[in-house]
DNA sequence: CTGAAAGCGCTAACAT
DNA sequence: ATGTTAGCGCTTTCAG
């Protein structure tokens, strides 16, 4: 019986309407007669007819779909972001597609293939190493920004990562370290930059010097972290207090000098940046700052969806707050506490 | 000049040959002749041409996407599976949807929409709690089940979890702990049920019985794994030893017992489930059983896939194996040191 | 308020 | 080897 699934023209013939009373039935039922809808809709149930989105999105040349492009996807990181963006997109009924920025050679080229083929009515970009002028393509959508960016005035929304570097510092320094050190992420990273010169502003502003030794680079990941960890371990002087430019690094290094005897914070304090979930049932409990991730999830997309509906190209940029959350793994270094 | 993305009958003009020679020598190059194919190709570079993929799947009856479907999105155990899942979409030219299944009220209503939306070619299913019968719909794509299922004999790829459960067990009663605890993932779902009949039959094998007051229910958050460890702390008779259904209630579990004062694994062994990133890193480096997640979301992809080109609603189901990680959150108890 | 009809851009027979 | 043609299923003028 059902074993197609049925078309438009299928309701159209059991309501006794045409197609185009059907499609405006279900589109905007405001413009039928009272008992037409009645008809239509009770031969939409009886012959349990979905409309057919490829069609209609034909039709309406637009996709129905939103791309989220996530440097790695692997990275539990934007699982949270994404369920954010699933919570606004769905009831716009759009859907989320997600793909990878890194994967493959040549990131760029991936990122100029998705702009141009026309797959998305819209595109989320998480990935700030592009080059400015990646997204120069004739005819492509609206791309909301949801990094730190080099590159122009697009619609963006991001973090003050800056502020949220400083306000790390600036706790350390309050509670008495003059030797603070910092992990960084992966070079050419803008999210690498913006927290190291945070980090640099807040060492300044209370009349602290950075060291060069005690910069140790990382790529966010924990294994970064540790290793770190391994040269902070092997120097003569080092700093009391760190602020590792990820939660992940901050886990992988503390977790390696944990191994290594060093208590946490009685021998070294350490600040995170992210507050994923894990770091609170850490022993010590992490002090970090938080990123609002379902936030950023919810109005990249809501963003988005905005644009899209105006058919702009351009929009409004936002900034999220980050917040310091002070937990268990900072205390005045010893020579403070005499 | 080029403000409208270019169609295929631009190329046909400006190649001069007709819009099927065009179809043909980007879909079966081989079949056209070597100057048609040449000017075609260039043509295509000359108007910059992407192919419409809208159009291309009303033609062709499909969608060019699959969808994930996942309980929890935010939750960050999948992130691994989907990067999986896309190594292997990707190239076969399958856009990866995800979406959750757990959104909204009656999540089984969720999932019949998404078979009958006809939004995608294939889906793949990583939500247990579904009842047996929900896919029995007509004119659904093909579906994978991604974990343990009450229902019937559909495809699937699945984790031996009632094996991963019983070498936990193993290892703890190896090691001299006769008194071993557990803490279970939420009611109804079929990986509590798994993991709980595993532990139970390596409690028997092992010649020990299961306490009811040693099973504390959780629902494989990092919060209820520190709430089981509340009710641990609050017992007059402790287990010596505890399995955790997932590695987060472990994390939540050590950490809560650890900021009372319990040390691990002196004083209590703990085994986790899954062995997410983290747990390497924490101290003490958290004990567990490895799943494979990468490879879950490659397999599955694959066989999915598979069963897109055959047509197929059916196909084979396979188990992938699961693997003790011994490190450093067990050791032996108290008595049996002496 | 409703219907007829013209495509959206592409592919797959079927001819040639 | 290539062209002609007929739609895929839907939405939207334009008439009535």
């Amino acid at each position: 019986m059902d074993r197609k699934t049925a078309t438009i023209q299928d309701v159209a013939r059991v309501a006794g309407v045409s197609t185009a009373t059907v499609s405006r039935t279900l589109s905007k039922p405001s413009v039928v007669a009272e008992s037409t809808r009645e008809a239509v809709l009770s031969a939409v149930a009886e012959t349990g007819y979905r409309i057919n989105s490829t069609a209609s999105n034909l039709r309406r040349q637009r996709t129905g779909s939103v791309i989220a492009l996530i440097p790695n996807l692997a990275n539990p990181f934007f699982s949270q972001i994404l369920a954010g963006m699933s919570s606004v997109l769905a009831p716009a009924q759009l859907g989320l597609l997600v793909a990878d920025t890194q994967t493959g050679t040549d990131p760029e080229a991936r990122l100029a293939d998705f702009l141009q083929s026309g797959q998305a009515d819209g595109l989320v970009l998480f990935d700030g190493t592009m080059s400015p002028g990646a997204l120069d393509l004739p005819g492509r959508p609206p791309v909301l920004m949801a990094c730190e960016w080099m590159g122009g005035d697009l619609p963006s929304i991001r973090v003050d990562n800056a502020r949220g570097a400083e306000m790390a510092v600036a706790h350390l320094a309050d509670v008495g370290h003059r030797a603070i050190g910092h992990v960084t992420g992966p070079p050419g990273n803008v999210l690498t930059e913006t927290r190291l010169s945070g980090f640099q502003r807040g060492l300044t502003r209370h009349g602290l010097q950075a060291r060069a030794d005690w910069v140790f680079g990382g790529d966010f990941s924990m294994d970064s972290g540790a290793a770190a960890a391994r040269r902070w371990l092997a120097l003569d002087d080092r700093p009391t207090a760190l602020f590792c430019a990820s939660d992940e690094m901050a886990i992988g290094f503390m977790g390696a000098v944990q191994h290594a005897g060093i208590r946490v914070p009685e021998d070294l304090s350490i600040v995170g940046f992210d507050n994923i979930d894990v770091v609170a049932h850490l022993t010590p409990a992490l002090t970090t700052i938080r990123q609002p991730r379902t936030v950023i999830g919810v109005r990249a997309a809501e963003l988005l969806v905005d644009m899209i509906d105006a058919g702009s190209l351009t929009g409004p940029s936002e900034v999220v707050e980050v917040e310091f959350i002070p937990r268990k793994s900072v205390a005045p270094p010893r020579a403070a506490r005499g």
